[in-house]
DNA sequence: TAAAATCATTAGACAAGTCTAATATTTCTC
DNA sequence: GAGAAATATTAGACTTGTCTAATGATTTTA
């Protein structure tokens, strides 16, 4: 799994999400118009793409992505996003320069500088008070992803009594904030009590007391166990 | 002056730059340890760097920066230091990974993004509260440095009566506070009254007050002309 | 359904940036 | 100052990612 992929590999798989994502299929074309470049260079990079194992593709044929094609370029997208957000939410650039910077920076962070970055705008979409604000950032950025630290899963595939660390909130801020109205912001501690057997909700401890979540909701919340 | 150049060729700029400071002297060997990469990949650069007229190269003698490299290397390590002060005060990164996170991201972000940073730290560790820090990114980000704005300029070459925007304060997270205190901050609005003649200090008005700024320290403040 | 238009791929050139191996230069040491 | 060691450069290969020009495939249209 340890697809070791370029930068302008990144933006070819995540281009061609996106094009999948809006039109239900990905032509070269639409892809080189897209990224502005000639066709055959996207003919070069769908088969090194399809080297390694991202996308299955076959002359003229339009592109499918393959399991782990889709799960990196999920990933990629969510750097992006979260990119996309701090810059225009908090640095307050206008939406396509965000876009733009968030293109060029995504394929060069780490998780920890995006879970933080989304901490960060969280926290100053909610502290009361500034100090606290800077206590926070003290005390909580540090906890969040730490070395290699453990893997990162969706909540939902937390096991009952297992304890998380929560390392991404939501894809957006909208979604941020609206997890973060439950406690549920990078760097709290929860634990999960149980699931209702017919799938609906997930129960969790939060700092003493229990609260139900949705398991849908649950899957965009990204923790990291603990002990 | 439109010294378009390479996010590899920014990184050997910078640190040949660095090393001249803490040696004296560059030598292809201390540019080859430092960067990680062997002798002749440093010679072909020099050479691509001499060519563009950035460094004074001959074979086997040391290394020279030209004034147009002196100028772009102190640019890119502006970029640089603002970025791992943001990276470490901020995101609480350690040192090193603060750095090595600032030396991929610096060769792609413009000043606009990286005044805000700047902007942005500042805020965080002078607010009082948060309420005000949120306002406060609501209403100085968009001034900072619109679109291709006019020409950047240290402060202390602003002539009397002209009006300038703050850009950039300091290079360091203690001289953004020092300034701070000051009132001179990202986004803050300032007239340059007058020098006194024998060049020591600077009068500049700033938000109806009058203050005094060494010359030294004034070089250090990047601002923008206004109407 | 045949010609035209569009789309896609192959072939081959080119630039940037790295490397190894070989050679040249400088500096050190006795 | 001559040989050894360290440093620097050249030559040439290789990779990645782009391009243009030419060819092949598919779709549209008359």
């Amino acid at each position: 799994m340890k697809t070791d992929i370029s930068a302008s590999l990144e933006n070819y798989l995540e281009t061609i999400a996106e094009i999948i994502e809006a039109k239900g299929h990905a032509h070269t074309k639409d892809i080189a118009d897209r990224l502005k470049v000639k066709m055959p260079s996207v003919t070069s990079a769908l088969q090194s793409l399809a080297g390694r194992g991202l996308i299955n593709y076959e002359s003229h044929a339009p592109v499918v992505l393959t399991a782990s094609g889709a799960e990196t370029a999920a990933v990629i997208r969510n750097r992006h996003t979260a990119l996309r957000n701090f810059f225009q939410g908090v640095l307050k650039l206008d939406a396509a320069d965000a876009d733009a910077v968030a293109c060029r920076v995504e394929h060069l962070v780490d998780e920890r500088v995006i879970s933080r970055l989304v901490a960060l705008a969280c926290a100053i979409g909610e502290r009361e008070d500034a100090a606290g604000l800077r206590e926070y950032l003290d005390n909580t950025m540090p906890t969040i992803c730490t070395e290699a630290a453990g893997r990162m899963l969706p909540l939902d595939e937390l096991r009952d009594g297992e304890q998380a660390v929560v390392l991404r909130v939501g894809e957006t801020l909208r979604g941020v904030k609206r997890f973060a109205d439950l406690g549920i912001v990078p760097g709290a501690l929860l634990e999960m009590e149980g699931r209702a057997p017919l799938g609906g909700l997930l129960r969790i401890k939060l700092m003493g007391s229990s609260l139900s979540i949705r398991r849908r909701d649950a899957a965009h919340i990204r923790v990291r166990l603990t002990g």
